[in-house]
DNA sequence: ACATTTTTATACTAACTGGTATTTTAAAAT
DNA sequence: ATTTTAAAATACCAGTTAGTATAAAAATGT
């Protein structure tokens, strides 16, 4: 909705490539850790100067923020673009479990999963964020459930809140043991199986 | 086994209570995590000096080895305790939920999860120490498990070693959630639902 | 040409980190 | 009493962190 652009005025004109370094960042608080790598480190990866980072985005709290705003943008749409899809409930468990656990963009984990399990350490903004993404995620699952129910294709004695609660905690600990190394995809299906509605 | 005493020579008495160094350590970081807490918070707070900490512990790593060690000691004994006990099999799971879900020894969560999260920022001794502890607990829950196959308690399609990694995965995340703040009680019993035999 | 505006680059700060060299202190052995 | 041993306290070090003051550069407006 907003543009960045503004009309060039007068001053020097402005090289610093904000979209790149956010994106520096992002991959850097991914693959890494969003504790492991200094506002130094990503200004120098990114190739921009100290300040020019500290114009933009104000202070790591807001680098960390426009990262994480980025990283959610597309995996969080990844996730409603599934539930909005036009399949049967058990095929859109299946499709946000290989999601997590099997696509190789996940190899590493998930930023927001990272990102909460170092919420101590990060920024006012950041940490809200961290808070805001996490209910968009339980509401889009109760979304999923609740339209599983209504079809009837989720019928069991499970309440869709719990339900909602326990999709989101599975496949966050399955994008924990992906970034430690594991391979998450026996334990999630297990886990899941008991969504399933009773073999009746 | 090893005694600590070491026959008082010659020199100044030591006054260093080792063992309250390492509670002060243990209880900073189970707390506040393990990378919030500096050597120097570390010393100030146990009231002693810093070359003293590290004439006795070598190093920060050393430190939070120690700490770990003693956490493991206490906590990882509970369990094995529960797992000796003489009760029925379906108990032993229920006990060892009801430990890491609403003890409130553990209302912080587990030193042992935190160190595991941040096992990056460790150092090699107590990263080896995180790994030791990590197939303990895997052994361990591999012993329950085999014990209920064998008195028959335990009967369905998951393997033992399925079961056991299982377990383990999701007391890590009940301790997780604690940690955070949550109430992992109705989340753990869900998961744990698919351990239990069928109705028959 | 020259002033103005805005961004860039360099260099700096203050606080804090893990770790240590040095001096002081308290005991035992002679 | 004096020497020896070991521990303690103080003060220090080099490196890193987030953040910034200052100056140089590159554009436009007049």
């Amino acid at each position: 909705m907003s543009s960045e652009t503004k009309k060039p005025g007068r001053g020097r004109p402005k090289t610093l490539d904000k979209a790149h370094v956010t994106d520096v960042a992002m991959h850097a608080y991914w693959e890494e850790g969003p504790t492991e790598v200094s506002m130094n480190e990503i200004c120098a990866r990114a190739g921009v100067s100290k300040p020019s980072v500290y114009r933009e985005f104000g202070n790591d709290d807001g680098l960390a923020y426009a990262a994480l705003e980025s990283y959610a943008a597309s995996v969080l749409g990844k996730i409603l673009a599934i539930i909005a899809d036009d399949d049967i409930f058990p095929n859109k468990i299946s499709k946000i479990a290989y999601l997590s656990a099997e696509e190789e963009v996940h190899e590493n984990g998930c930023l927001f999963v990272k990102m909460r399990a170092a919420k101590a350490k990060m920024g006012p903004k950041t940490k809200a964020l961290i808070d805001q993404i996490e209910s968009m995620a339980i509401d889009a699952f109760t979304g999923l459930l609740t339209q599983g129910r209504a079809t009837g294709e989720w019928n069991n004695s499970i309440s869709v809140e719990l339900g909602a609660r326990y999709l989101h905690a599975q496949i966050g600990l399955a994008l924990d043991q992906r970034a430690r190394g594991q391979d998450p995809k026996a334990l999630l299906d297990l886990a899941l199986s008991v969504l399933s509605p009773p073999k009746a």
